[in-house]
DNA sequence: CCTTGACCTCGACCATAGTCGAGGTTCTAG
DNA sequence: CTAGAACCTCGACTATGGTCGAGGTCAAGG
């Protein structure tokens, strides 16, 4: 195992990965999309700073809660000169992701009641349901709160479209 | 448009597609993945007899509900003969798809009392924070309720495994 | 100095749920 | 009989979040 730079403390991405708990291949693939940075030494190697760890927690927590790599990119490079989150601004964006959180769940709860209403009716006609023609969606809740918005654009690209391209 | 088998009131794709609302090509690859069938005609088009609509109306209506193709594949499977699904089978399944929203909905709303909890707290610190060490998750539903359960598998296949392969 | 473990890049691959296009065939109306 | 719409297969591509391996380099201890 390398030793630290006794003058900086930057860590190897081996031991990055160890403190984290997050895989090396995973921390690449997150310097690549520009969720973190790593300095590098003479010969090409991958030296991160210490916040980077806080960084790579942030970015693992916001993960836990459903939040897209996309979505957290985002957020962080919203910080003040992109910085490492401070325990303020974790204050702030949780509590954003706390609504996401909160909508995907009101967004569960109705489709929930929806197929209450239609465990015992004539579904399968494929007429007169609610679930097989209402608006909404489910799918990886990617931008805002486009919840059973039945304005939003049909989900599914129909068969007319389809052979109109 | 070609008209209707008038014998056995067979659909063409397109039709198909039309009176369900599915496009062509997803259709094919729901047929691809086992999902529905249809008969050919001499010349290789597929025919589909008129309980497919059944079958789509139940494929589509419960991935609105966020159930993977694979599950329900393997409902439609189970059933006697892998017959279109009646309505007393729907009425069973889908207490079996609601069970599934319950869990997910529970998953959701356990991930936000700890997130709750974590908004104000040293999380980012990467020590003794639920969020960030616990073992349940929040991924595509996979299979069954395996939700906040801790003696799961690990789902970050970690750096130390990672290594020793 | 040399070995060995840790590191580098790049490209291919996993699952999920399809879409799109190329190149070729079939079906049906006129 | 023929035009054209609808159909066929197959392979490549989309997005998300990575993993794995090949082939090659770097760094540090003995």
């Amino acid at each position: 195992m390398p030793s630290v730079d006794p003058a900086r403390n930057l860590l190897a991405i081996g031991q990055l990965s160890e403190r984290s708990g997050v895989s090396v291949s995973a921390l690449r693939f997150y310097e690549q999309h520009g969720l973190i940075v790593a300095e590098r030494t003479a010969g090409n190697q991958r030296r991160y700073r210490r916040d980077v760890l806080r960084r790579v927690a942030f970015i693992r927590t916001s993960q836990r809660v459903g939040i897209t790599l996309a979505a957290i990119r985002e957020a962080l490079n919203a910080l003040p000169e992109s910085r490492t989150p401070t325990r303020a601004d974790w204050v702030r964006i949780s509590a954003g992701w706390r609504s996401e959180l909160d909508a995907r769940i009101a967004a569960l709860e109705h489709l929930r009641s929806e197929l209450d209403g239609c465990i015992g009716c004539g579904c399968l006609s494929l007429t007169n349901c609610e679930l097989q023609n209402a608006g909404d969606r489910l799918g990886a809740g990617g931008d805002g709160a486009v919840l059973w918005d039945a304005a939003a654009a049909p989900r599914i690209p129909d068969a007319a479209s389809a052979r109109a391209r």
